[in-house]
DNA sequence: GAATATTCGTAGCATTCGCAACGAAGTCAA
DNA sequence: TTGACTTCGTTGCGAATGCTACGAATATTC
């Protein structure tokens, strides 16, 4: 790709103006990171769960047992293959149990166990208060943020 | 820990109800996730540039020449080490030069190729193009989710 | 029924990430 | 000047990530 003179060093091309902050999609980035770590690091030193493994143990926690990892996989932004790790991780920590369906042998069913349960008892409160925290923070801004993520989560998630 | 019998499998504890669609934490990050690997695309498969490469290229173009890997750290919302890194990349790949500052050799002096300013005179126009498709789709919702992220970013970026 | 195609989940591999430790360069204090 | 302390940037190492290919189980077609 045009590799030209490298003598010359400004005046070649005048860039456009561009202003990283206030450029949405990155706005979007730093927001997420922020509220993620905000929230990861309250159930990460305390109970030791990453970001997927929260989200598979909250879909299970939502949807009752017996999910398969392809369900999870699409509802909680998870691709398969991540959601096949964490289950992987998850069982390895005694918090959730994978047996294969009784019909269809390909299917890995995926449920709580009690451990599992008694630790999303305690973690589920923590993010209820997390989500109010936030509602109360941006007070009457709230809505407007939630009217526009809804477009653009509008079509599936 | 605590790993009582795996019988009587439900009605122990009543999990709460929760929704992770409804999860603020979630949403966010859905949207970022979305909205970068949608412009990641763009300039992924047409520069090969990654998100940190972008967003290092972005702050070169904006505050000029000469600036250090501590300038950028922060101010785009990455570690130092990442920064590290990823100059390193767009090193190699001609897109920019690093030298040593003058006087505090300590600093390492990062600023644009030719390569790299044409390759900007490019993907800006690209970025801001997306902005505006950004801001077309979400109409009147707009506003509302820049105030919204105002609140989250509010103190330093 | 046999051959083919499809679905489900996993694993290999290379890359990237995150942390923490390090070396080099500079500053400060005596 | 010497020695302790700080700042800047990089790197080593283990873990996590993303892609792709694969095997097992089922569905489909003839």
């Amino acid at each position: 790709m045009a590799h030209m003179t490298d003598a010359p060093k400004d005046t070649s091309h005048p860039l456009p103006d561009f202003d990283l902050d206030s450029f949405t999609p990155y706005r979007l980035a730093v927001a997420a990171k922020r509220t993620s770590e905000e929230l990861a690091r309250q159930y990460r030193e305390r109970f030791g769960v990453s970001i997927p493994e929260w989200r598979v143990l909250v879909h299970l926690a939502h949807t009752g047992d017996g999910t398969s990892v392809k369900d999870i996989e699409g509802r909680v932004q998870l691709e398969k293959y991540e959601v096949s790790r964490t289950a992987k991780r998850l069982a390895e920590k005694g918090l959730i149990a994978k047996t294969a369906h009784a019909s269809d042998r390909r299917l890995v069913q995926l449920a709580l166990t009690d451990e599992g349960r008694s630790l999303m008892a305690e973690l589920l409160p923590l993010a209820k208060a997390y989500q109010a925290e936030i509602e109360r923070r941006l007070g009457s801004a709230f809505d407007g943020l939630e009217a526009g993520l809804d477009s653009f989560l509008g079509d599936d998630a």
